[in-house]
DNA sequence: GTCTATAAAAGGATAGAC
DNA sequence: GTCTATCCTTTTATAGAC
């Protein structure tokens, strides 16, 4: 692997372990076995470092995160929910501490770059295009006024809200209580449909 | 006032706006006109400042948030929705820059002191059980066997998403979409009792 | 309780040899 | 492209006078 993927790579998880302000740049070259030579020879600067992993992380949306999300899994609804099961993992595999990297840093960073800030959006927009799509496959199952977009985003709310809230009261039942709520309303969305077929 | 107070006002407004990592004990000094021996004698360490301002936070949720949203509203479902509002009126005044305080430094602190991390539940606690109230206080215009305490977690979980969004966007619009879903599953649990009524 | 001065460490970044 | 050494600033916190 070369220097610069090195870097890269060990920077995305210190900095979703421990946040951008609280990792070094010592950090990132104690975890590779570097020296700072090799940073600063392919980054100008520590924020330069942070906007590689956010374009990474934006590139990789669907290889890293959504693809093991859905494997073997074809109903886009089901595939909806099948994301937010693979977040369910994550937060009891990391005893409640798992944080969204991306929801972090933008909460974090309180006045970003702009190139930083853009790239924080262009994250939450991959994830939630990703949504989107299922909401269009789902076809006439969902309403056909639905703003789908406005869904997909709100999945996303429930997401990261759900893993706020389950990181700081360390217990997973506040994440499920999202998605619970969450399911309660597609479901509600679904019967609409069904019941405005019959009449 | 004191000057223990006014440390507690300052660090407030700068943890809010900078965050804690980024706000310096000078800063807390410089807008206080206070010196470092002032403040390391009522603090034993920067951390304590903050868990005085969170306790802070926590004791002053009726008075400085509730009451202002609530004023002149009595309908409890409207009073959720007026404390949204409250929200979006400090999204638009703070040109999309606003952050929950509480989500905010919940996210930027990943290890934080348990004592810290308990303060930070607590506020979310406060807050879901101001609008559990609420949804309590709604009575039967929402189904019987409604999970309020759940649904109060989804408003804050809708709130923290979309102030997240909206921040990381620039665009208010992101809160708007997040709390009309919201207001799309109240009107959903509300006809589900009536139709249950007319059955 | 508040002041000034300063310790002690950590941080980002640079210089120049190899 | 990588190494070592180091500069300079910022940061938290303390010491001791008043």
């Amino acid at each position: 692997m070369d220097t610069r993927t090195k870097i890269i790579l060990a920077a995305m998880e210190l900095f979703w372990l421990k946040g951008y302000n609280s990792t070094s740049v010592a950090d990132i070259l104690s975890r590779t076995q570097l020296n700072s030579g090799s940073l600063y020879h392919f980054f100008p600067s520590k924020q330069d470092v942070l906007i590689a992993v956010l374009e990474f992380l934006r590139d990789g949306i669907g290889e890293m995160l959504l693809a093991p999300a859905w494997a073997g899994i074809d109903d886009p609804i089901e595939r909806i929910f099948a994301l937010l099961a693979s977040y369910r993992r994550m937060i009891v595999e990391s005893d409640c501490t798992y944080g969204c990297p991306i929801g972090s840093l933008a909460l974090e960073l309180h006045e970003p770059d702009p190139k930083v800030r853009e790239l924080l959006a262009a994250n939450f927009t991959g994830w939630a295009n990703a949504i989107e799509a299922c909401l269009i496959a789902a076809g006439n199952r969902l309403p056909c006024g639905l703003d789908r977009a406005a869904l997909a985003q709100f999945v996303l709310t429930a997401m990261e809200g759900g893993v706020m809230q389950a990181r700081t009261h360390r217990d997973v039942a506040f994440f499920d209580r999202a998605v619970s709520m969450l399911r309660a309303y597609f479901e509600s969305l679904e019967q609409g449909v069904q019941a405005r077929a019959r009449a």
